[in-house]
DNA sequence: ATGCCTTATTTCATAAGA
């Protein structure tokens, strides 16, 4: 089973590189962030053609997130309980079922500055995720949750930590927040990083980032222990950073047995 | 080489991303 989850950083202008990825990776199940459109303009016909069944969830020209399936997809959640909003809930989260597999799709919010209504609401949506994944938790066997975490879990997952001091991203309040999301369970797949020691999947458009290398670890896939112990490979797909309109985010792609 | 930012919208300017 191959487990996928990219950050599109917006599927309309990137659908031809969608299609063309799903092709060619041939996914069984994707998670994808930053979708920015609405749930019915999300381009279901044309991931179809490639087998792939859409549950989406957006609200227009910010984030929105999905889950893509050739496996199933059943019992979709779009949001969970008691997540808070900024003031009102945004569409960072769906949940679907796939082929016996709960799987999660996440855009965590950005948090801005740690001195913002953004920052505390980030911390917020963290601790109200581990609550509402406790209950599937207990009742799933299997669970994994992929996206965006907008979070980079150590020093080492970002290019220069001297660049990053007083920014998000890299706060012990943000770090604990994904620890408090470990604890109910999960586990961080990281990935293979393809080239250089640090399998960053972010880098900034601007300044040529990416050609330096300068990066961060903040795409993450958090999966139960079963489902961890079958995981045989996980990579992150920086050849998708390169070329004429990419995202700013790279894919992580993950086989597991069976 | 992989090449110096991109997106959608309240569009000729702005907010947001991280």
């Amino acid at each position: 089973m191959r487990l996928a989850t990219w950050n599109v950083n917006s599927v309309k202008p990137r659908l031809p590189r969608l299609l063309a990825w799903l092709a060619e990776t041939a996914p069984d199940v994707v998670c994808l962030q930053e979708t920015k459109c609405a749930a019915d303009a999300f381009p279901a016909a044309a991931v179809a053609e490639l087998g792939y069944a859409t549950a989406a969830h957006g609200d227009g020209r910010w984030n929105g997130v999905a889950v893509l399936s050739r496996i199933g997809l059943d019992d979709v959640a779009r949001g969970f309980a008691g997540e808070p909003g900024f003031p009102d809930a945004e569409a960072r989260a769906i949940g679907a079922t796939c082929d016996g597999i709960r799987v999660w799709s996440i855009y965590a919010p950005n948090g801005r500055t740690p001195d913002s209504p953004h920052y505390a609401y980030k911390l917020s949506w963290f601790t109200a995720l581990a609550a509402a994944l406790g209950p599937e938790l207990a009742a799933a066997a299997d669970l994994a949750v992929c996206g965006d975490f907008n979070v980079a879990p150590t020093d080492a997952d970002v290019w220069d930590p001297a660049a990053f001091v007083g920014a998000t991203h890299v706060t012990p309040a943000e770090r604990e927040a994904l620890s408090g999301l470990r604890d109910t369970g999960l586990h961080d797949v990281v990935p293979t990083p393809m080239k250089g020691p640090h399998p960053f999947t972010y880098w900034d458009y601007r300044a040529g980032m990416f050609h330096q290398n300068m990066g961060m670890r903040i795409d993450l896939v958090y999966a139960t222990e079963g489902l961890a112990k079958r995981v045989q490979s996980a990579y992150v797909d920086r050849e998708t950073r390169k070329g004429k309109l990419p995202s700013d985010h790279a894919p992580i792609v993950v086989d597991l047995e069976s």
